[in-house]
DNA sequence: AATCTATTTAACAATATTGTTTAACCACAC
DNA sequence: GTGTGGTTAAACAATATTGTTAAATAGATT
């Protein structure tokens, strides 16, 4: 028997279904043919689309609030090398999860009751890290190594930079194929100038 | 008889329906109730489902593409000012239509033949402005007026951060609501810097 | 051997959804 | 007045979709 085989491959015949087509797009008999088992064994293992869903979703919700602490090193390196490192980290989270985002938020808006739930989660979690980090920057900034800044300004601008791409990615890749020439090429590119604007934005004015 | 009155309120509804809920969860007996109409009169006008929202789609991927025009005012204004005032103005036309790009790009994952339609396009359209966007890039490095940089990495680099809020506004909202406290205040702060990350990276080194 | 679980097949029920048809109504134009 | 086109209402057909059920099989467990 592999039971745990069959509900592995619903799950993730579900997971690409659902992230692909949302919830109203999925459909479960498309599902149960993409996991290679019968219509049957779908609603024998998880009753219900929604509650198949529920899995997939509360799955996504956790690796994406993961993503942040990406960004939340506190090693002894130097802020702005702290700061390069998480958005690269956060980058190459991305890659591996490019439409983690763009599937959260979707289901938010035909859902707004979701977001409801853990609306306070949010704030409070980040709420948190912003203050420590407020606090890195400002002492940065007063030891002249980087320029004063709002640090939810600063997260906000780098989590822009490098989750646009992938929201955007057929689109972006529609644009850029033509200077970029392949996928590789371009991810490389926009990893670094994701870094360089953000390093350019913390730039302290000469004196 | 107000005949395209109502072929006006169905638009707008499915408009409003197809925008929120996608393709397939948007239902023609909503959008027809929301119209204040007959579930008949959509048919009668429309025909299918598919006929209406494509209607709506081709609609909104002109508006789309019509928004990146507005980074090309050939003025004679500085250079500087000239992406200052194009980066403000794919703000506010985001503000008025904040949810036109995740519309687009949610289509074109589940229905992916759709970018084929227009990827020439694309790539002719923004390939034509890039290559005189770089020109101008190149003189103003030339002068010394601004840090040399790739035409097409400052333009996603202005339109990440501009879309990005938009797409994620719930997320972002709930994020920035204890610093900002009303939707306004967020948008106005984030219109400011999205402006002023873009003029840094541009900042020429002091000699 | 008896039992339990995973599994398949097949049929079925219930509902939702799209789309059509028909009959009737009303206002306006000719 | 007659006809035309927009409109409503109601019923209907066709299909898709979700979900359930029953019967049979086979392996593993007891």
């Amino acid at each position: 028997m592999e039971s745990s085989n069959t509900e592995q491959n619903i799950l993730q015949a579900a997971e690409r279904e659902f992230l692909d087509k949302g919830f109203a797009g999925a459909k479960t008999t498309s599902i149960a043919a993409a996991a290679g088992v019968t219509h049957t064994m779908l609603h024998y293992y998880f009753r219900t689309k929604e509650n198949l869903f529920n899995k997939v979703y509360e799955q996504k919700v956790a690796l994406l609030a993961h993503s942040v602490s990406g960004f939340m090193l506190d090693s002894k390196l130097s802020l702005r090398l702290r700061i390069q490192r998480g958005i690269e980290a956060h980058f190459d989270f991305l890659s591996a999860n490019p439409d983690l985002p763009r599937f959260v938020i979707n289901e938010i808006i035909s859902n707004p009751q979701r977001l409801q739930n853990f609306r306070e989660t949010i704030a409070m979690a980040t709420g948190a890290f912003l203050q420590h980090f407020q606090e890195d920057l400002d002492e940065a900034a007063d030891r002249g190594e980087i320029r004063r800044i709002c640090a939810l300004n600063l997260l906000l601008d780098a989590v822009s930079l490098n989750v646009f791409l992938f929201i955007m990615f057929p689109i972006a890749e529609a644009v850029t194929l033509p200077v970029y020439g392949t996928r590789e090429a371009l991810l490389a590119a926009r990893r670094t100038e994701n870094v360089q604007v953000i390093l350019y934005r913390l730039l302290p004015n000469l004196p």
